[in-house]
DNA sequence: TATTGGCTCGATACACTGTATCGCGATGAG
DNA sequence: CTCATCGCGATACAGTGTATCGAGCCAATA
């Protein structure tokens, strides 16, 4: 006879698993799913069933779905390390413009959320708290201006960067399989010889790192503060 | 007996008006919802009703929904005026931007549709093309590099705007209101002391018109081009 | 111990979305 | 006048966020 203890019992069907819930258990789902698959994949549904949960069980955790999406940007901000304290005003930023950057990367999603709401999560705000710590100046007014146009500069950067990288997965994997959908279209565009300067840059135009390039638009806002303030 | 003609016969009201339809009109009345109530007014059945139509209609001019968004973003790319071709690159890229902003202001929804899909409409290829013109550098890679770092700072800083805007919008009209809906919360984080530079920002900073912000943040990335490039 | 009260969960429902399918009705051709 | 064609839109389907409410369980009280 066959007694032996189960060491992992198999759930019964009927009742997958009462696990306890959690907010961070809740954002952490939805956050492995939009990595995975898109803001798409986030719905209440489509969440708690990950969780082996009915809907409308969230709802004790999460009041509404914008919370759920604040949550998740919080977390976001909690992946990004803050500048060393011995930065001075341009290793840090840069620091953080990278971080913010990688952490995009990371979640592509996370761009898209920008626009929603201001973020005043408590690892939002102490994001902000390091990059205003970072830049050094004296009148607070230069720190904030200083700090918004980097935040400008890297968001919009970011975003242009992911958009690309989402045409390009879209059309099709490869460079090739690109020029080749959106190639005549272009194509018959340029032949109309109203885009000349367009026509330069697709034709002249060495294609270079991403990253390089975000680098260097960085580097004229960077520099630019410090021409301006005399550093 | 009453046999006269009615010269204006009122619509039976069983069917409202077989308008004839078209592309432009159906982005037209998109707009007009989308500029009204923001883009959730953009529904194939709201644009539909709007136009006295049947959802389905629509299908046969517009594709998809998609593409409808596609459409309308193109159509506020063709309301920003090029810059003047006697305008150096400075002043071109400063038209530029101050265009976009307007535009992005008269059309808050605009800057959400930008993490879609890139912009290959003719209006933003024209767009495109007048800014790279502007900016007269004899190395294409170099007018690439200061048009797509200034171009990712305008949305940026753009973005930043509007997202303020309707988080003021959201919780009331005034500041005030804004002060006692979120005060609670912020002076509770301040209260911390955790956030030395937010207290500072929040308490010593003076409160600027934002078109001025936007034209310090801008003139950095120009300042920086320019000290880069030696012009 | 039996009962009752409360609370937690999720099934159901509602209004809405984008879009596929298909039948009706008007319009043009023979 | 009849027939065919085709554009329109009613209907349907799968999905969304969320309000409502009933069932079931757990704990405390009689």
């Amino acid at each position: 006879m066959s007694n032996e203890t189960v060491w992992e019992r198999p759930e019964p069907p009927g009742k997958p698993s009462p696990a306890p819930l959690s907010r961070d258990l809740i954002v952490e789902a939805a956050i492995r799913l939009a990595d995975g698959g898109g803001l798409d994949e986030v719905s209440f549904r489509k969440v708690a069933a990950a969780l082996n949960a009915g809907p409308m069980r969230l709802y004790g955790y999460v009041e509404t779905k914008d919370e759920l999406l604040d949550l998740m940007v919080d977390e976001v901000y909690g992946e990004i390390t803050p500048p060393p304290p011995s930065a001075d005003w341009r290793e840090g930023l840069r620091h953080v413009a990278h971080g913010v950057r990688a952490a995009a990367k990371r979640h592509e999603w996370f761009i898209d959320l920008l626009s929603n709401r201001p973020h005043q999560g408590p690892n939002a705000l102490t994001h902000l708290e390091s990059t205003l710590a970072t830049v050094g100046f004296d009148d607070i007014d230069e720190v904030m201006s200083a700090v918004g146009a980097v935040m400008a500069y890297v968001f919009g950067a970011v975003r242009g960067e992911i958009t690309e990288l989402r045409a390009e997965r879209t059309t099709g994997m490869t460079e090739e399989q690109w020029q080749r959908a959106n190639g005549p279209y272009m194509e018959r565009m340029l032949a109309t010889g109203r885009y000349p300067m367009l026509g330069k840059v697709m034709h002249e135009s060495s294609d270079r790192d991403p990253e390089a390039v975000f680098d260097e638009g960085l580097d004229y806002v960077l520099l630019g503060i410090a021409t301006k303030h005399g550093l």
